[in-house]
DNA sequence: GTCTATATGGGGATAGAC
DNA sequence: GTCTATCCCCATATAGAC
C-alpha cells in the first residue's frame, strides 16, 4: 500500500482509539474494538504502534502537545506585551482555557470527543497516562503558576497553586462530565455550546482566583 | 461460619474493592485481585454480591448514600433556621463540601481512598456508575440548585446551574487528582490536609459563585 | 503493509463437593 | 458459607504466509 494509505491506516486507528478512550476509557477499550471500528486488521495496531501502551501515548500526545504549545505561546505573547493589572488575569485565563476549548470545537472526531479525552486525562488510572500527565503538564503548571502569582500579588505562593488547580478542576470536570452535567441540570444547561462554556468558566474562575487571601490577617 | 464472620467477609470484600476501584478504576480491577487481597475465595464475590456489577453498586452506594443524606440534612437545617444573606452562602458550601471531606478524613480504608473513589465517580465510564450518578446525585443537585438560586438572587437560573457544576468540578478534581496535584505543584501544596483543602476550596468557590452576572446588561 | 492463525494469559461466572 | 475445578469468552501480542 502506498504512503497516503499508510497515513490513512494510522490516522483511522488514532481517530477511533481517541473516541473509544474518551467515551469508555482506556481499560475498557480493546484493540479488537478499535480495529473493528477502524476497519483495519487487528495486527495493524502492533505493526504501527508496537503495543497498546504506545498507542495510548500517541493518542494523547497528538492532542496534548499542540494544546500546550498554544498555551505557552499565548502566555509568551502576553508576557512580551505591556499589561495593566486590570486585564492581565483575563488574558491568562484565556490563554489557559481557549486552546483546550478550541481543540474540542474544531476537530473532526465527532462532537465533544476530544474535550472528553482531555477532561478525563487526570482521572485515567492507566500508568502510561499517569506518567504522561506528569511529564507533559509540568511546564504549563509552572509557567501559569508563575504568571498567576504576578497577576495576583495579594496571594501567597501556596494560595496561587491551590487556585490554579481548582481552575484545572473546573475545566476538567466541565469537559469530562458534560453528559452528566446536562442530565443533572435537567437539560437547562448545554455544556456543548463552546462559547457559552468559555464565558461561564472564565467568569467563575476569575472571581475564584481573585478572592481575598486567607493569610491577610497573619 | 457464624454471622459475625459473614459480615467480615462481605466487609473485607467491600473494603478491598473500594480501595482498588479508587486507585485503579473499576475496569482495571478484577475479582481475582479483590479476592486475593481480601483473602477470601474467588467464588465469595458472586455468592455475596451476585455479580461484579452489583459489587460495584454496593461499593459506591455504601459511601454515596450517607454522604448525600448528610448533605440534605445540613441543608434542611439551614433552611429551617433564620439566615441573613451575608452568611447563607458559607452555610450552603459547608453543607455541600463537608460531608465529602469528612468521609474522606474519618474512614478506616487507608488514607485518602474514599475521597478518590468519590472524586473519580464522575469520570468512571462503567455503565453501572453512569446510572448511579444520575439516580443518586439528582436530589442533591436539585436541592442545592434551588438553595443557591435563593442565596444568589443576582444570577439567572442558568448561571446558578453552571456555577454549581463548576463547584462540583473543584471538589471532584481535588479529591480525584490529589496525587497529581502534589506532583505538579512540586509538593508545595498538600491535598491530603483536610482542613486546608476545605478552607481553600470554600474561598475559591464562594468567590466564583458570587461573581457578577453576565446577563446584567440585558 | 496486510492478513490469518495461533500462542498465552486473564477475565467473570458457576456447578457441585464439603 | 466456603472451596475447587472448570466452562467459555476475550485480551494482547506475534509468527509467518501473501
Amino acid at each position: 500500500m502506498n504512503e497516503a494509505n499508510v497515513r490513512d491506516t494510522k490516522d483511522r486507528i488514532l481517530d477511533v482509539a481517541e473516541r473509544l478512550f474518551a467515551v469508555n476509557g482506556i481499560e475498557a477499550t480493546s484493540l479488537r474494538k478499535i480495529t473493528t471500528q477502524a476497519v483495519v486488521n487487528l495486527a495493524a495496531v502492533n505493526y504501527h504502534f508496537q503495543s497498546k501502551d504506545e498507542l495510548v501515548r500517541s493518542v494523547y500526545l497528538r492532542r496534548i502537545r499542540p494544546m500546550n504549545t498554544m498555551r505557552i505561546c499565548l502566555l509568551d505573547a502576553l508576557e512580551g506585551a505591556e499589561q495593566n493589572e486590570a486585564n492581565s488575569l483575563d488574558g491568562l485565563l484565556e490563554a489557559f482555557f481557549e486552546p483546550v476549548v478550541d481543540m474540542a470545537l474544531s476537530l473532526k472526531n465527532e462532537g465533544f470527543t476530544v474535550g472528553q479525552l482531555m477532561g478525563r486525562m487526570y482521572t485515567e488510572t492507566h500508568t502510561v497516562m499517569q506518567n504522561l500527565i506528569c511529564t507533559e503538564m509540568g511546564e504549563v503548571a509552572r509557567r501559569f503558576g508563575t504568571a498567576l502569582a504576578r497577576a495576583l500579588p495579594h496571594l501567597t505562593q501556596t494560595e496561587v497553586l491551590w487556585r490554579l488547580h481548582f481552575t484545572v478542576g473546573v475545566l476538567a470536570h466541565t469537559l469530562a462530565a458534560e453528559e452528566k452535567i446536562a442530565i443533572l441540570s435537567q437539560n437547562r444547561i448545554n455544556p456543548r455550546n463552546k462559547q457559552e462554556v468559555l464565558r461561564q468558566m472564565m467568569t467563575y474562575a476569575k472571581a475564584g482566583l481573585r478572592a481575598p487571601s486567607l493569610e491577610s490577617a497573619l
